[in-house]
DNA sequence: GCCTAATACCTCAACGCGCTAGGCATAGCG
DNA sequence: CGCTATGCCTAGCGCGTTGAGGTATTAGGC
């Protein structure tokens, strides 16, 4: 499982939760699931994320009751989340090409 | 000029020397103009990161004089440090390839 | 009834590393 | 002589991750 750059996480959070509410938990799981456990996310980094996200605006919390009987947290994406999301999907994409660019240079 | 997220400046180090031997300040300049100034090095990041890679023996320097008459620390690779960066460019793939499937999945 | 594994939340100290903001020295040019 | 570019460096700060810990509930096996 690789390591994933410092600030990757929120943008993961925020893709995942583009794609519908998911609470803390099942964030990491899917994340883990989709990425087939190369992108691996501790939950030390991940609560911290969670509350940032949410302090900053751009997600939102709410108690509920899992399908196993369980109280979960479901985040979901605010409308400046979203518009958080493309300003941050945009960079990562320019940050890349710009490292490919790097990469295939002589 | 975008910040570069943490860890990933010690491989755009190493892939920059993987091109040749190359000195601090032309390091910095050269990734800056390859990127088109997508990728700002701050030298307050590089000068401590050519200092750690030297310590973990990936890179080499030696001191000589360039062409404008000035005192300049030449850097290169060693053996082990492209055994590294081989490692670290796979993890990058892997890492971005990853993300890109969390950016699809739906 | 007990034990374990999985689910689910959280906190905190230590660490790593990039950023800001400085400092110093020399060469070339007007 | 003063300015700009080149070229090296350091110190403090901020911030997010790591790694380890904690708590509680549920389901399932024995």
């Amino acid at each position: 499982m690789a390591t994933l750059p410092q600030g990757t996480l929120d943008l993961l959070v925020l893709q995942t939760l583009s794609k519908g509410p998911r609470h803390g938990y099942g964030i990491a799981r899917w994340i883990e699931q989709t990425t087939d456990d190369v992108l691996g996310v501790e939950e030390g980094a991940l609560y911290p994320a969670l509350y940032r996200l949410q302090q900053r605006g751009w997600i939102r919390a709410e108690w509920a009751r899992s399908e196993l009987n369980k109280d979960i947290k479901v985040y979901e994406l605010t409308t400046d989340g979203r518009a958080e999301l493309r300003k941050r999907t945009a960079d990562w994409t320019a940050m890349t090409s710009a490292m490919t660019k790097v990469f295939k240079a002589r």
